[in-house]
DNA sequence: GCTCATTTAGGAGCGTACTCCGTATGCTAG
DNA sequence: CTAGCATACGGAGTACGCTCCTAAATGAGC
């Protein structure tokens, strides 16, 4: 039995480690292809699997619901979007301008997919599953949490702030704002015009409204 | 042809008009006390029909989805706790204290529901179609939202404001603060402890930031 | 190559929200 | 009271996400 238990390391050249590695590949450029091609709402799951040329019990060992075939697929582009913002970032000249940058490929994204990314964004807020992709998402969401984060205390090692602020909840309501403002933009109700002005105003009163006024 | 015009007013006094009352009244007593009794989701609407006892196609016609059915019963709750909380909030000393008291009512009903609370927010911020009761449900937020920009809006005549300030947009940020704290509470991912101090905190800085700094 | 154990595949089947359309019920005119 | 019309009712049927269980494929030991 022991001896046998060597053999758990995970060989990853076998026939079904490659077979299982082009059905994930097939899989993820279907819903690729289906999602942002037509809505998400008016792709099926029957759709993913025929296109995937996989049976649907198979699709569903994949991706544990619909929704993770999304995030599967969205992830992918967040990861792009993020490395640009936190690149972008480094070199800002204020607070301001740094949070601007760091956010602006992901809201960018945003306006390219608004069906999706009002998708995305449900799945994110309201999921309960705890499906791989998702959490992946969140943990995505989190670092730039704490990029926003680390701007803030930046900015505060620079200036007089007030002694009972919690930065942490402070780069919240900036997200707060951002998710909201998504939302809202992705479903149609604004104009995505104004999503950059209103979030930059919100930082701009955060950053004063921490200050200590002497 | 003109003169059956005249009967187009509706005559609320029919055997007809009557039915469709009690079928309504028994449909959201039913509703009410699945929804409340376990959670929405384990509720099915089936279940519903049975229990006002009508048939399932009828349930659909008096409430176009499952989720309007959970806004039809929300909304009666959300109807007392907006009149508390405007009536609560003209006594306040200062606009947190206002603010507060407008939403404390809305927070405590949230918190005695969680499960409907979510569910709740997620149909308020995703929902597309137009159906009756999520109509009714925005326009109560809006009352709200109005009440806060209100309150602001007092306090910039007595103190100086920055210029470039929309203070319809501020309250919207501490409606996007108080969505997303809502969400995360209601569905445990946070301390219900936290809710307020992180909003009134919020609504803290806010006031300080829009303030002109002379 | 052969056998056995374990992992993977896939499609028939299920639960549930919602629809469609034939039937019943109430209203109005004569 | 009756006929004709409009509206409301309701349950069989549908669509679709997802599961379950049998069968197939793969790899290990001999």
């Amino acid at each position: 039995m022991e001896s046998t238990a060597d053999s758990r390391v995970p060989v990853l050249n076998g026939r079904r480690a490659r077979n299982k590695h082009d059905k994930h590949q097939r899989i993820f450029e279907a819903a690729s292809a289906l999602f942002t091609g037509q809505g998400y709402s008016s792709v099926t799951t029957q759709m993913v699997a025929e296109r995937a040329d996989v049976g649907t019990g198979t699709l569903f060992r994949y991706a544990s619901s619909k929704a993770e075939l999304l995030l599967m697929v969205m992830n992918e582009q967040m990861r792009l979007t993020t490395r640009l913002g936190v690149a972008e970032s480094t070199d800002a000249a204020s607070p301001n301008d740094a949070i601007m940058a760091l956010l602006q490929p992901q809201i960018h994204l945003s306006l390219a997919f608004p069906e999706n990314t009002a998708v995305y964004q449900r799945e994110i807020l309201f999921g309960t599953e705890q499906g791989r992709y998702r959490t992946e998402a969140l943990a995505r969401i989190s670092e730039l949490e704490d990029a926003v984060g680390n701007i803030l205390a930046r900015f505060a090692q620079t200036h007089r702030i007030r002694k009972d602020i919690d930065l942490n909840g402070a780069a919240r309501t900036v997200f707060s704002t951002l998710h909201m403002e998504l939302i809202r933009v992705s479903l149609g109700r604004q104009d995505p015009q104004t999503l950059t002005a209103t979030l930059a105003s919100h930082i701009d009163v955060l950053l004063l409204g921490i200050l200590d006024p002497e």
